[in-house]
DNA sequence: ATACCTGCAAAGTGTTTGCAATTGT
DNA sequence: ACAATTGCAAACACTTTGCAGGTAT
């Protein structure tokens, strides 16, 4: 490990704030608040979660502003959405992030994360013969986790 | 070639109607419209896509039915949640269906299918480890389609 | 001083639900 | 006849937007 946790976040916010000087958008209190809560997150999120957590924490920001400040994170390439078949959109940061895919358990709807293997460059190359050009890729896995099968028949 | 493509959908249909009898559930006029129009359908659709699609052919289905049937459906097995980070649901059924994973084009929005190759053997190995019970999985790769990439910086 | 940002409340989507009328068994 | 299903309208949950007032540059 080279470099630590807190120069990583810094990295961030440094991507962050230039994304946004370089729009002619400017650097405000609402943005440094989620930023740095999303930061404090692990894993994923929906806005809705990232409200009620700045919420209980009586942090000065409203719902909208959370929504439009994920909006600016996302440009940015702060966070990234994950895909799941939900009503809800999840939310993970991208920082440090090696690259991983998800299994749900679909009792729970707990997820487990687990590293790429990279297997997946057969996809790449029927892809690459369509046309298609890749920026990224995510696999999900659903079945039933451990503690759902050990609860039985539920 | 065994099967036609009738034989299958009979076969999905008596899924369908097995299920709903053994949950002491009834066959209705509502169930079977819903039913035939899913079946008709090629690759992925949304509810509400699919609402449309019956007041066009004035089929006598509200909104709520159809979201009532596609919840059926969805615990029939005749249909299943594709995972997509996006507001709606998605959903295809999964009669004579080969495994296969999607890409989506960040601009236009359209999916590319591909076949599975099986490649991802090695995270079943991972995920048994966990204790996890796999049930199914999907890749989702996103990109830019060889038709928007013709259409220049956009 | 001039934009931009924020909160509020309201409007939009997509989906679900309560209830009275209807239909399947 | 009884219980499940339907349509309607209303409620819900999540997200976005218009606008007046506050804030960063």
């Amino acid at each position: 490990m080279l470099k630590t946790n807190a120069h990583m976040i810094h990295n961030e916010r440094t991507k962050f704030l230039r994304h946004l000087t370089q729009a002619g958008r400017r650097i405000s209190k609402g943005r440094e608040v989620i930023f740095d809560e999303v930061m404090r997150s692990h894993g994923h999120f929906t806005a809705e979660e990232l409200v009620k957590e700045c919420q209980q924490k009586k942090l000065k920001v409203s719902r909208p502003t959370v929504f439009r400040v994920l909006h600016d994170l996302l440009e940015a390439g702060v966070i990234r959405e994950t895909a799941f078949g939900d009503k809800h959109r999840h939310f993970e940061h991208v920082y440090d992030e090696k690259p991983h895919h998800h299994a749900q358990c679909v009792r729970c709807h707990r997820f487990i994360e687990f590293p790429d293997r990279r297997e997946d460059k057969v996809y790449h190359t029927y892809l690459k013969k369509q046309g298609f050009k890749i920026l990224g890729h995510e696999m999900h896995f659903y079945g039933i986790c451990r503690k759902c099968q050990d609860k039985g028949d539920l």
